[in-house]
DNA sequence: AAGTGGTCTAGACCACGCG
DNA sequence: GCGTGGTCTAGACCACTTG
C-alpha cells in the first residue's frame, strides 16, 4: 500500500478515523469502544476489516480488548513523550508541539571508516552522505545526530533539506519506502567531538541510540547515532507481552 | 487465549514452528520462506491463518514482506540482546544463555508513600509489596530492581518466589495474565541507594528504566524502576515505521 | 502470463463475561 | 441466554514482480 494514495484502505481509514476519536476525548480512558458488529453497521464493512483496524489499535497502544466485554480505550497520555518507533526528529517536535533548532554541521559524501561500512554491510569503496546536525533546545545543544546515508539511494543532498527533515524529503521527494529500523540505547562516555558540539555542562556520559533503517525491499539504507545530554533524555515504549 | 494450554490456536503453532526454524537456521537469513499458499498447504489451513502467523513473524522482526516477490528472512541476530517487550529478567538469562545471580534485599507488604500510590492510580491505603533485587554479572552488583506490586493480585510472596522469578509465579502458578506494559528509559544521577546497592566504581549516572504492568483485564499491577550501571545497559528495539 | 502478497467479504463455531 | 471478542474457513478481486 502507497504512503501517497490518501488512505484507499478501509481498514488505514477506520484505524485512523478511531484513533484521532481517542486522542481528541470522543472516546474517553476507559470507555468502551461500540462492539465490532456495532462498528460493522457504522462503516457499513465486514468483520475482518473492523477487527484489522483493532488490530492496530492495540498494537499501537490505544486500546485493550477483553473477550466477552470488549475494547477499552487506554490512557494514551501517561507518557507523553512517544518517542518509539521509527520517528524523524521533525515529526517529534511537532508530537510535542515544540520547535526545535536544527544546525546542519556536517554535509558530505565520502567513503566511510571500517566501522561504519562494516556497519552497513556494504564494501569499503561504497560512498555515503555523512551528516552532523546538532538539536537546539532553548540556548543549548543538547542533541548531536550522526547519519550515515547509502549514496545510491538518495543522490543530491543539500544543506536546507538537512535542516528542514531528511525523513520528509527521503519518503516525500524520493518515495522511499522506509520499512523498519533495528535501535541500541546504551550509555557512553562523552567523546572530544560530543564535547566540540554539545553543551555537555558537567556531564561526562551521553545518551546514545543507534539505529539501522531498512527500506521495503530490505536494503539497508542509513546508520543513525543520535547522542543525547542525559538528563534530557527521555525513550518511551509501549510494549506488549509476547504469549508463548 | 490461555498460555497454559499448550497452543491449541493453529496460527501461534505455526508461528512458532516457523521462528524455531528462522532462529535454527533452517530458513537463513535473505531466504524466502515458502509461499503463503505453499504454506497452505504444507501446513493444511487456510490463507488467513497462515497470514496471521506471517504478521506475527513481521511484527517480531523475523521476516519482511514483499509484494509480488514473498516472505524475506531477516537477520535476527544483528543485534543479540532481545530486550525488548515485556520480559523478565529470568527469561532473559535463558535467552542470552548467560545466568545472573539475584539477591533478595528487601521484601515486605506496605502503604506506599506518595510518588509510588500517585503513579499507581491507586489510593493511599492500599497496600503493596516493595522488593528490591539486585542483580549480579560475575561478581559485580550491576542492576538494582525495584518493584512494587499490588497486594490485592498477590497475597503471598516469598523469598524464593523473588529469587526464582516472579513471572513465572505470577503467570504460571496464580496464572494472572500481563498484557501490556508503559517504558520510559532515562539516565539519571545516582542515589545513596543506589550507591549501597550497587557496585557503581567511578559512575555517578545510573540508566532507568521505569515501567507499568498491567493485566488484561486493563488494571494496573505493578510499577517497575530498573536501575543499571551505564556501562552494562543496554536497550534493543525493533520498530516498524508507522504509516500515515 | 503466472505467481506473489494485499484487501475484503460472508459465514461458521468457540470461549468468555454477565445478568 | 445473550452479546462480546477469538479462531478458522473459502472464495473473490486487486497490485506488484518477474520472466
Amino acid at each position: 500500500m502507497l504512503l501517497g494514495d490518501f488512505m484507499s484502505n478501509k481498514y488505514l481509514t477506520i484505524y485512523n478515523e478511531l484513533a484521532e476519536k481517542i486522542t481528541n476525548g470522543y472516546y474517553k480512558t476507559n470507555d468502551l469502544l461500540p462492539s465490532e458488529s456495532e462498528l460493522m453497521k457504522i462503516y457499513g464493512v465486514s468483520r475482518d476489516t473492523i477487527r484489522k483496524s483493532l488490530n492496530i489499535l492495540t498494537q499501537e497502544g490505544y486500546i485493550q480488548k477483553s473477550q466477552g466485554k470488549g475494547s477499552f480505550v487506554l490512557d494514551i497520555n501517561r507518557f507523553t513523550f512517544p518517542v518509539s518507533g521509527v520517528v524523524s526528529f521533525k515529526e517529534l517536535g511537532k508530537r510535542l508541539g515544540k520547535s526545535f533548532d536544527t544546525e546542519v554541521k556536517v554535509l558530505e559524501c565520502i567513503q566511510p571508516k571500517e566501522d561504519i561500512y562494516k556497519g552497513l554491510n556494504i564494501n569499503k569503496n561504497e560512498k555515503v552522505w555523512r551528516i552532523f546536525r546538532t538539536r537546539k533546545i532553548g540556548q543549548e545543544n543538547i542533541i548531536l545526530d550522526k547519519d550515515y546515508i547509502l549514496q545510491k539511494f538518495v543522490n543530491n543532498l543539500t544543506y536546507d533539506i538537512c535542516k528542514n527533515s531528511l525523513y520528509e524529503y527521503i519518503e516525500g521527494e524520493l518515495s522511499l519506502k522506509i520499512a523498519y529500523a533495528k535501535k541500541q540505547i546504551t550509555v557512553e562516555k562523552c567523546t572530544q567531538q560530543d564535547k566540540k558540539y554539545l553543551d555537555l555542562n558537567e556531564y561526562d556520559t551521553v545518551a546514545v541510540v543507534k539505529s539501522y533503517t531498512y527500506l521495503e525491499d530490505n536494503n539497508i539504507f542509513q546508520y543513525t547515532e543520535s547522542r543525547h545530554r542525559p538528563d534530557k533524555f527521555v525513550f518511551v515504549d509501549f510494549a506488549r507481552r509476547n504469549k508463548i
